[in-house]
DNA sequence: GTGGTCACG
DNA sequence: ACGTACGTGACCACG
C-alpha cells in the first residue's frame, strides 16, 4: 500500500465553512464557525483519513500573484469581519492537532501544495489534496487525488472528467474559456464548462480554439465572444495554473503527524466554547485540586501564611460570613489562595483551632488592608464592605471575578461564583451555605475553594479580555467603580421614620377605605389583590368588555381596566386600590425596615446584573422610588439631608436622546441638541412641518412619544395606542420622522446588520452585548432581539457616560477634600448629600463632571437642584 | 417557584 | 401570519 500525504487548502476550506456552517460564537461574543469546521475537518483527519503526512497551507494575503493580478482578478474575496477575527487562531489550531503549517511568504496557497504534490507524488506516496477549488483537476493523476471534505468524496481522473467535462490535462484550458466565478477567473462570457469541453474536443487546446474562432471557423454570438475576449482567456489561463516550482525547503518527514497537544487545544477549546469535542478528544482532567487545602489552626502557620501572602504580593481572597446581609453579618474566617497554596483562617472561636481568634483577625484584617498587596477575589464590593465594618479595609483590588465574567458575557442574568467555576473549569463548587461545618477537612474545602478558583478563574478570564474594548471597559469604567458603589452603600441615605409614619397611617387609612369602596360596589366582599378573581368578576360576572389576555386568564392591568372606567364603577375603585395598596406594601411598609442602627438604609448596587451596563439597586431598591404621581411623590420627603446637611440630586437632561443623536452622527436631533432646542417641539415641528412656535400642545406630546418609541424599537401599533390614534396614522408619523431625519433609520438599520454580522452590539465605550437571537428562526424572536440591540447601544452607553461620571465625581470629591458624598444613583440622575456650607460648590462641581464625561457631537446638559429632602431636591 | 402587576429610568 | 417598545426589582396570590 502507498503512504498517504495530505495536502489541505485552509484558505479555501475557511470559505467553505463560512457559507455553510450556520453562525456560531463563543459567549463572549468571539466568532467560532471557521475554527469549528476546521475543528471537525481535523477530527475527521484523525479518524478517516488517517495520513502519514499532512500539511496545511493558508494564503499569506501578501501573494506575488495576487499583486500582479489583482487589478485583474478584481477583488480577492473580501474576508467577512468574523472570519478575520478567527484568522490568527488557525495556526494555532493546526499546530494543537498536530499537522503542520505551511506558509511560504509570498506564494498563494495554491501553488504551494501544487509544488508539494508534484515533489511528493510517487508510486510509493499518494497525494490528496483536501479543496473544494476545481482548479487542482489540473494535477490530478495516479498518485494524485482530490478530497472533497464537504461531500466526502475522493475525485480521481475518472471523477475529473465527469465533474468538468475533461480530462487533468485540459482543466486550465477549461477554465480559461469557461472562467470561474468562486476564484476570480474571469474565462469568455457565455462559455460554461460544458461549452468549453465542447469547444477543446473540436480544437484541441486552447490556442486551437482562439484562432479557430479568429479565422471565423466559429460561427455566431460564441464565436465574436472569443474573439473579442481572447485575451481575457489567455490572461485566465495562467491565472488557473498553478505553480508547481515553489522553491520550498525541508522534506516529507515534517509533515508526520505529531498527535493532539493536548495543552495548547484544551486551552483554545475552552476559549471557543468546544467542550463537546474537549471532551472527546482530550483526556478529562482535575482543575481544581482541592486536597492540599488547610486550615491554620497553629499561631505559627498563620504567621507563616501571613509572611507568604506579604511576599507573594498577590493573592485570591474570600471572607467567609454568617447571613448575607452586610450590615449584621459575622466573619466566620477567610481563605487565602497564593497559586495553588490555599489556606483558611477562622476567625471565631473553635475547638479544634488554637489561635487567639481576636488576634487572627486584627493580623487578617492587617494584611487585607496593606494598599501595596494585590487581591482578586469575588465580589469584593461585599468583602470590602465586610472589613470597614470591622475597622479594615480592602486597598489593591486587582480583579473581580464577578465583574470579569460581566463584562465577558454581558447578557447571562447571573454571574455566580459557582456557575462560573463549572463553566470555566468544568468544577462543582462544595459552598454550603448555613452553619460552619464541623470537620476541619471540611472547612479547609468551603473556607479555601472560592479563593483558589478567584486565582484560577481570574487568569482564565483576563485572558479573554484580549479584546481591546472589553478590556477597557473592565479597567477603566467598572474596576474604578466598585469601591465607588462601596462607598455609597456605606454612606446610605437617612429615612426620616416621623414622616414615614405620618404618610403610612394616612395611606394605609385610604387602602382599607378603597377596600371596601370595592366591595360595596360589587355588593359583596372579594379579594382586590387577586387578578384572577378581579378578572372572574369584571368579565364573567359584569360582562365588561374583553380585552387582553394572560397565559393564564383574563388581563386586569392598569391599561386595561382605564379603558373600562366608563363602563362600571368598580374598575376605577380597584385602580385606587391598587396605587394605594402597592405604596402601603413596598414602600411604606417595608423601607423602615431597612433602617440600619445608623438611622440610614444602605441599599446594594448590584454591578453584575443588566445586560445593558446599567446598575441596580436591592435590599431595598431604592431606583424604583414614586415620583410620577403627587401621591408617590410624597414617599421622597421620608429621604432626608442629615443635621446641617442638603441633598442634591443632578440628573442628566435626555442623555438617552442625546446618546442616540450622538450615534446618528449628524441630523436634526445633532442640530437641535447643539442649539440647545426642546427636542420634543423641534421633533414635532420636523414632522408636522411647522415652525417650532406653531407646535401644539398634542403635537409636541405626540413627538415625545416617538422620541421615546425611538429608543425602544417602536411599532406603529404601540404608538397608535398611546396616542389613541389609528395604527395607520401613526405608521405615517413614523414616516414622516424617518424621512426628515434620515439618519436615524439609517443608524438603526446600521445597528441591527452589525448586529447580524457579529452577533453582538458594543456601546460607544466599547460594552459589549451579545445577542444570540439575532439567529432566531423564530420571527417574534428576532425582532425582539433587533430591537434590544438598538436599545442595548442607547441604553448602555448612557450607562456608561454616568458610571463614567460617577467615577470622576467620587475622585473629584475626595480631590477637593469636601465631606459631600455620593447616595445614590437612578440611571441618570446621582443623588449626593453635602454639608451646607459645601452646596454651592457641590453642585456646580457635580454638574461639571457629569457634563464633561465625555465629548460626544452633543453637549451634556445636567439639571442639578437642592433640598432637605429628596423632593425638594429634585425640584429646585 | 411562577405569573401578574406596577414602581422606576 | 402574527404580535405589538427597552432595562430593572418587589409584592401578592396561587399552585
Amino acid at each position: 500500500m502507498p503512504k498517504k500525504l495530505f495536502l489541505v487548502d485552509g484558505s479555501n476550506h475557511a470559505f467553505r465553512v463560512q457559507y455553510a456552517l450556520p453562525p456560531q460564537h463563543a459567549s463572549d461574543g468571539f466568532p467560532t464557525r471557521v475554527l469549528y469546521g476546521f475543528t471537525l475537518l481535523f477530527q475527521k483527519m484523525m479518524r478517516t483519513y488517517r495520513p502519514d503526512w499532512c500539511v496545511v497551507s493558508f494564503d499569506t494575503g501578501k501573494s506575488f500573484r495576487n499583486t500582479v493580478y489583482s487589478e485583474y482578478k478584481g477583488h480577492r474575496r473580501e474576508m467577512p469581519e468574523d472570519m478575520k477575527r478567527q484568522w490568527p487562531f488557525l495556526k494555532p489550531l493546526v499546530e494543537g492537532f498536530g499537522y503542520a503549517v505551511n506558509q511560504a511568504e509570498g506564494y498563494e496557497a495554491d501553488d504551494v501544495l501544487g509544488t508539494l504534490a508534484l515533489k511528493y507524488a510517487s508510486e510509493d506516496v499518494d497525494v490528496y489534496i483536501v479543496t473544494g477549488d476545481k482548479d487542482f483537476g489540473q494535477l490530478v493523476n495516479d498518485h494524485i487525488f482530490l478530497v472533497d471534505d464537504a461531500k466526502g468524496q475522493i475525485l480521481r481522473a475518472p471523477d475529473v472528467v465527469e465533474k468538468l467535462g475533461v480530462p487533468p490535462e485540459q482543466v486550465i484550458d477549461a477554465l480559461a474559456l469557461s472562467g470561474d466565478s468562486s476564484d476570480n477567473i474571469p474565462g469568455v462570457p457565455g462559455v460554461g464548462l460544458k461549452t468549453a469541453a465542447k469547444l477543446l474536443e473540436d480544437f484541441g487546446d486552447l490556442e486551437g480554439v482562439l484562432s479557430a474562432a479568429a479565422e471565423g471557423k466559429i460561427k455566431g454570438k460564441r464565436g465574436e465572444m472569443l474573439v473579442e475576449h481572447a485575451e481575457n482567456a489567455r490572461l485566465s489561463k495562467v491565472l488557473a495554473t498553478i505553480a508547481t516550482d515553489v522553491p520550498l525547503e525541508g522534506a516529507i518527514e515534517d509533515f508526520a503527524p505529531r498527535g493532539v497537544q493536548e495543552e495548547p487545544l484544551r486551552e483554545l477549546f475552552d476559549r471557543w466554547e468546544f467542550m463537546e469535542v474537549a471532551n472527546k478528544l482530550l483526556p478529562a482532567k482535575v482543575m481544581v485540586n482541592t486536597d492540599h487545602y488547610r486550615v491554620v489552626t497553629e499561631p505559627d502557620d498563620l504567621d507563616a501564611l501571613l509572611a507568604s501572602l506579604r511576599k507573594a504580593g498577590r493573592f485570591g481572597v474570600a471572607l467567609r460570613t454568617t447571613s448575607d446581609r452586610v450590615e449584621t453579618c459575622e466573619l466566620l474566617g477567610c481563605g487565602f489562595a497564593i497559586g495553588d497554596e490555599v489556606a483558611y483562617v477562622p476567625l471565631v472561636p473553635r475547638h479544634d483551632v488554637h489561635v487567639d481568634p481576636t488576634e487572627a483577625r486584627a493580623k487578617v484584617i492587617e494584611v487585607l488592608a496593606d494598599p501595596s498587596l494585590q487581591k482578586v477575589g469575588f465580589d469584593l464590593k461585599r468583602d470590602l464592605r465586610v472589613l470597614r465594618r470591622l475597622g479594615g479595609d480592602l486597598p489593591g483590588i486587582a480583579g473581580d471575578i464577578k465583574l470579569l465574567d460581566y463584562v465577558l458575557v454581558a447578557h447571562r442574568r447571573t454571574h455566580g461564583l459557582a456557575e462560573i467555576a463549572k463553566r470555566h473549569l468544568g468544577h462543582n463548587i462544595a459552598y454550603e451555605p448555613g452553619a460552619e461545618p464541623l470537620m476541619v477537612g471540611e472547612l479547609a474545602r468551603i473556607g479555601g475553594e472560592p479563593a483558589h478558583l478567584a486565582v484560577l478563574l481570574h487568569d482564565r478570564l483576563a485572558s479573554r479580555l484580549d479584546d481591546e474594548s472589553t478590556r477597557k471597559v473592565y479597567e477603566t469604567i467598572e474596576m474604578p467603580l466598585l469601591p465607588v458603589l462601596a462607598d455609597m452603600e456605606e454612606a446610605g441615605i437617612t429615612l426620616d421614620l416621623t414622616v414615614m409614619d405620618g404618610i403610612f397611617r394616612d395611606v394605609a387609612e385610604r387602602v382599607e377605605a378603597a377596600e371596601k369602596r370595592c366591595h360595596e360596589i360589587l355588593g359583596r366582599p372579594f379579594k382586590v389583590g387577586s387578578p384572577k378573581e378581579v378578572g372572574e368578576i369584571l368579565f364573567d360576572e359584569l360582562k365588561l368588555t374583553k380585552q387582553k389576555r394572560t397565559k393564564t386568564g383574563y388581563s386586569t392591568d392598569a391599561g386595561v381596566l382605564e379603558k373600562l372606567v366608563d363602563e362600571h364603577d368598580l374598575p376605577q375603585a380597584i385602580l385606587d386600590w391598587r396605587s394605594l395598596q402597592k405604596l402601603e406594601s413596598t414602600y411604606l411598609r417595608t423601607l423602615p425596615g431597612f433602617v440600619a442602627a445608623d438611622g440610614r438604609i444602605h441599599t446594594t448596587f448590584n454591578q453584575a446584573v443588566a445586560a445593558t451596563g446599567r446598575l441596580s439597586s436591592t435590599d431595598p431598591n431604592l431606583q424604583n422610588i414614586p415620583v410620577r404621581t403627587f401621591e408617590g411623590r410624597r414617599i421622597r420627603d421620608g429621604f432626608v439631608a442629615a443635621e446641617g446637611h442638603s441633598l442634591i440630586s443632578a440628573d442628566y437632561s435626555q442623555v438617552e436622546l442625546r446618546v442616540l443623536a450622538h450615534c446618528c452622527g449628524g441630523g436634526a436631533l445633532v442640530e437641535s441638541f447643539t442649539k440647545g432646542e426642546d427636542i420634543h417641539r423641534r421633533t414635532a415641528s420636523e414632522v408636522w412641518k411647522l415652525p417650532m412656535e406653531e407646535v401644539s400642545y398634542e403635537q409636541r406630546s405626540a413627538a415625545k412619544a416617538i422620541n421615546f418609541g425611538l429608543l425602544y424599537g417602536m411599532s406603529a401599533f404601540r404608538l397608535g395606542r398611546d396616542l389613541a390614534i389609528s395604527r395607520e396614522q401613526a405608521q405615517q408619523y413614523m414616516d414622516d420622522y424617518f424621512g426628515r431625519i434620515p439618519q436615524v433609520s439609517e443608524w438603526i438599520a446600521a445597528t441591527k446588520q452589525l448586529c447580524r454580522e457579529r452577533g453582538y452590539v458594543e456601546t460607544l465605550f466599547g460594552r459589549r452585548r451579545l445577542i444570540p437571537e439575532i439567529y432566531s428562526k423564530d420571527y417574534q424572536e428576532r425582532m425582539a432581539a433587533e430591537r434590544e440591540a438598538v436599545n442595548s447601544v442607547v441604553q448602555g452607553t448612557a450607562a456608561d457616560l454616568i458610571k463614567i461620571a460617577m467615577i470622576r465625581v467620587h475622585g473629584a470629591l475626595k480631590e477637593g477634600g469636601y465631606a459631600a458624598r455620593l447616595l445614590l444613583q437612578v440611571h441618570d440622575e446621582l443623588l449626593l448629600e453635602a454639608p451646607e456650607d459645601e452646596v454651592d460648590a457641590i453642585k456646580t462641581l457635580v454638574r461639571e463632571q457629569m457634563m464633561s464625561a465625555a465629548e460626544l457631537l452633543v453637549p451634556l446638559d445636567v439639571d442639578v437642584g437642592a433640598g432637605h429632602n429628596w423632593n425638594q431636591a429634585k425640584g429646585e
